[in-house]
RNA sequence: UUAGUCAGACAAAUGGCCGCGCCGUUUCAGACGAAAGGGAAAUGGUGAGGAAAGUCCGGGCUUCACAGGGCAGGAUGCCGGAUAACGUCCGGUAGGGGCAACCCUCAAGCUAGUGCAACAGAAAUAAACCGCCAUGAAUAUGGUAAGGGUGGAAAGGUAAGGUAAGAGCUUACCGCCUGGCUGGUAACAGACAGGGCAUAUGUAAACCUCAUCCGAAGCAAGACCGAAACGAAAACGAUAAAUUGGCCCGAUUUGUUUUCAGGUGGGUCGCUGGAGCUUGCUGGCAACAGUAAGUCGAGAUAGAUGGCCAUUCAACGACAGAACCCGGCUUAUCGGCUGGCUAAACAU
RNA sequence: GGCUCCAUGGUCAAGUGGUUAAGACACCGCCCUUUCACGGCGGUAACACGGGUUCAAAUCCCGUUGGAGUCA
């Protein structure tokens, strides 16, 4: 009965995302991932062997200083959150803040990663 | 009321839903990991500034070095005080600005030495270009430093006397220097006497001199647990062992275990209760110190404060995000609020 | 997060506090050549920004901005 209880719980678990830290990681996806790009942001995807998404976000300093950049950070993590239950999983994924991001407001910045979502064919088929 | 000046506090608010870091409690699991460590849910609490910034100073803390002292190098620079310390702060002196409240000043020493001062100008640390005066006759010689001109700076300034013309040559006032006296802890101020200014200009954010201070590096400091890699020793083992393989033959390799050492990936500590904050009292002009009561307010590790909706406003809210901690400085900044003081106008 | 350094025409760069800030490549104009290139002559163009010291600042001092390196 308890480990059937426990593997409920790692399903909750995946709730919360998994991030890409290393420098190494990511140098794997820049090289071997595919990029599309719109006027907001880049995303390069790459497909892993994990069996879960994982998700680096990065914001250059010529986009801002801290505040906004940590603002536009929160902004693509939140609109992963609240989308992540409608991709397709074991895919990191990293997103680029371009330069035009920092007069933006959580409105602009979701419709822009959904649509390099959908550029990328990363919605789950069933949920669309 | 307007204008100004100084000081202080604030840095949009409220509610609902979803979500994040840390801490406590309860419940569940004891998975995962070699170990150290560590999971999930519910609920409660808590969660970024006045500059968190720049990293310009100072201190704590940690490691390294060190008998003691000096040189070199660096910093500071009116006087006194505060402080753990400071290049900070407070009070005063001097100079400057403002009608005033008040504000500003890298404020030792070029009369210890050395260096530099372009161009212009006759000449730049040095004396005579034009001048003025005398002799003499147009030239020249001598005296002089008033006036002109150049320059940032040309042998104290103004006035009077004096003189052939002039000159601190003489006198008065001012400036400078020297001497003691008075007041003050001192910087300095005041009055007095003397010098007769040949101590000859400026520059020390030029070298330098004098006085005081400084060992170096920085939490990516440093301490601990520890897979791996590189090693050491002991035991076992060449008729052996391991890998490949269903087994044998064959092929390839030299090892296996234990202990020590080592310290990579990873983890834990350092990490936040402190020169702490609030209020009152006492001492002090003040900075500040002492004391009593109350109080605990982030601690992440690729880095937590966000999103949506509704309402209100001065109406879309500036500058801006902790990363070991603290005291300052500097820089950025929407604004409105409170208090003291000053000037002007009006009213009483 | 800490530490160290740099900034001079479009580019690379020299420059003891004192002349109109040296030079090279590039660009523009003229000459040469049938034309281009080479060559010759001439020209445009700069001290990151703001204060201060000084008679005088690219240079010395302070602050700001931008850039680079390094420490796991």
């Amino acid at each position: 009965m308890w480990p059937f209880l426990f593997s409920i719980n790692k399903e909750e678990n995946m709730k919360n995302y998994h991030s890409l830290r290393k420098t190494r990681d990511f140098q794997i996806v820049y090289n071997q991932g595919k990029s599309k790009v719109n006027k907001y942001l880049v995303l390069y995807s790459k497909k892993n062997d994990l069996g879960y998404n994982r998700l680096g976000i990065s914001v250059s300093k010529k986009v801002g200083n801290s505040v906004v950049r940590h603002h536009i950070t929160r902004l693509i993590r939140e609109s992963y959150r609240l989308n992540q239950d409608t991709l397709k999983q074991s895919y990191d994924m990293v997103v680029i803040a371009r330069n035009s991001a920092k007069d933006t407001n959580y409105h602009i910045i979701e419709s822009a990663f959904l649509h390099l979502i959908n550029l990328h064919h990363l919605k789950r088929v069933d949920h669309i």
